[in-house]
DNA sequence: AACGCTTTGGATAGCGCTATCTTAGCTGCC
DNA sequence: GGCAGCTAAGATAGCGCTATCCAAAGCGTT
């Protein structure tokens, strides 16, 4: 014989139910009051706040995921965190899904197609409400995977060349015009034999090539024994490497716009070694504006990318996207801004 | 009329049950053999499986979270992302755990402790298998959340300086040691007034200053005036800031210990820009040994932390933990490793 | 007055799993 | 041989929510 035969499995914790009791409406009403779901007669909806905030309610995630088919979680997919770039996004579309009520699942690709559709496929389990995926290029699994979940996503970093019907929702700005700004303000500086250093060869570098390659090109200086493409990751010990090279290269090279800051504060790094005058000898320009380039010696000409303000654009675009809001554009750019410094 | 009376809510997914009725078993006999809890039939677990296999069956996280009370989450707090040291940690630690099959929730604390216990309780709604966190002081607040919770803990990068019955499982190393290893180093090379320069001053910087101050009492060459303590946070301009006003100390300091590369490795561009000889008038030794500072000119010496090692051997004893294996003693130490360059 | 239409609250029935209890079968032991 | 003592499989009953259907009420229309 039982003591008790209401609460046979009673765990403790505050639910629904319980809220629907002191509020004297029915559960279901008190579901709807909270998630402001339907009309709700103002006067309910006050009595079950008062009473969820009386028990201290809090609903629980799992419960309402297996319900409703939709997690609270957003799944973000970025290539590396070892970037600053990266984490700059990462934490800005952080910032904002937690402030929507949002909890982030990371997934952290290191550009490995099989490893991002394997990331998107472990999050899309937990149902999530929303993606928040970095650029636009994926391959044909991931794409059917993001297509057949139905789940709201917003691409970061890369817009689009050409805009069609269903161009996806899109927050970054025009890498291509970006590269081809740079590269204009060093021909303006009086530069004609300007490098292209790259590494790490993911979409966004390759269009900043392409931007360098126009503006060059525009000028009858293009030469594709300029471009020095490395496939390996970015950082400060592959910059000095590659500035050396491209030192002793002949005929000589006037200037070097190296597609990451950390590549071309290495090669600044290298050149202080080697007693290379710069921008004298020859002038250095990156990308992105990292910690550190204005501290450099010479400071470092870079372009100023607004990571920030596309993590925190993208995540509300995705909100608004998640709660069927009204939709603004679904390309957002939020362009660049050249910074002139030392080393050009 | 209904056409099919059986299924009313068929959402098209491949459950428990399903499975159950392939192997001819009935679904709580699938569930324990795919967790591999008590003891099933080894014929029948063979047949679980090919059913499961040939239906592409994949467990609802959602479910069982409901289910169970436990979720397949496990949460890592961490102070910053803006910090290589927390960006290494983090990635050891979400590979190691997403081996083991676990989504990992992460919360970026900004050394706030309201924030912690905020993303904490928010980490926790979703009934967490485990949590991983850095550091070892976080208010009563927080330590309770954790305690009550009942979530098995491990706590990275310190260790507890005392030991006893309930000690929290660690895996770290001790900063301490490391800071007056450091400076025994500096104190071997000739250098009598040694400035400890830290910013951000959080416990592992308050313990390698602690460090500091004993290897310098050792020799009689403590000097109160040699502290330099900076709330802000670290990074290239604040060292080279700092590494100005030590300068102008009188009587003249003769080497830095930085708490963190980024402080040391602005102190020695500042020293460029300023044509200081590094490390003829001002040795200069860092922390942590980030990326870039094998690059610098004169390159520099500091202490290598194992931080990717500290994030795997704490997602692995957690993991332990949480399947309840055999433990091993609850405080790995990991040690650390001086690395001497030109810097010094 | 009868009829549709909209609005709002509630009853019902799961979502897909696992905890818990029960039962069938199989030892071993006096 | 009968019964405690175990083991392995299944039946049952939720976990805490929401989707869906239903009913009652309000209201304008012809």
């Amino acid at each position: 014989m039982r003591p008790t035969l209401q609460r046979q499995r009673s765990t403790g914790r505050v639910t629904l139910s319980d809220v629907a009791r002191i509020a004297g409406v029915s559960p279901i009403t008190v579901s709807r009051a909270l998630r402001g779901e339907r009309s709700v007669d103002p006067a309910l909806v006050e009595r079950v706040n008062l009473a969820s905030a009386q028990l201290g309610y809090v609903p629980d995630p799992a419960a309402r995921a297996l319900a409703s088919h939709r997690s609270n979680h957003v799944g973000i997919l970025i290539p590396l965190l070892s970037n600053a770039l990266f984490v700059d996004l990462l934490e800005a579309a952080q910032r904002t899904l937690r402030a929507g009520g949002f909890q982030t699942l990371i997934g952290v690709t290191h550009y490995d197609d099989a490893q991002e559709q394997q990331l998107l496929r472990e999050q899309l389990l937990h149902r999530p409400a929303g993606l928040l995926i970095t650029g636009l290029d994926h391959n044909a699994a991931t794409r059917a995977l993001m297509a057949q979940s139905q789940v709201p996503c917003v691409h970061m970093m890369d817009l689009p060349s050409i805009t069609d019907a269903n161009t996806p929702y899109c927050v970054g700005f025009r890498q291509t015009d970006a590269g081809a700004a740079l590269t204009r303000l060093l021909l303006a500086g009086g530069r004609r034999r300007i490098a292209f250093a790259g590494a790490q060869l993911d979409p966004r570098v390759m269009q900043r090539l392409y931007g360098w390659r126009l503006a060059l090109q525009e000028h009858g200086l293009y030469d594709p024994g300029l471009e020095w493409l490395n496939p390996a990751a970015s950082s400060l010990a592959l910059g000095g490497v590659m500035f050396e090279q491209i030192l002793r290269q002949d005929p000589p090279v006037d200037a070097i716009f190296f597609c990451n800051d950390d590549l071309a504060q290495g090669a600044l790094l290298a050149a202080l070694r080697l007693g290379i005058p710069v921008p004298q000898r020859m002038a250095i320009a990156g990308f992105n504006d990292l910690t550190g380039s204005d501290q450099m010696l010479p400071t470092l000409t870079t372009v100023r990318t607004p990571r920030a303000k596309i993590g925190e654009a993208a995540a509300t675009m995705l909100v608004c996207l998640i709660r069927g809001e009204a939709q603004t554009l679904p390309l957002v750019d939020l362009g660049f801004e050249i910074v002139q410094r030392d080393s050009t």
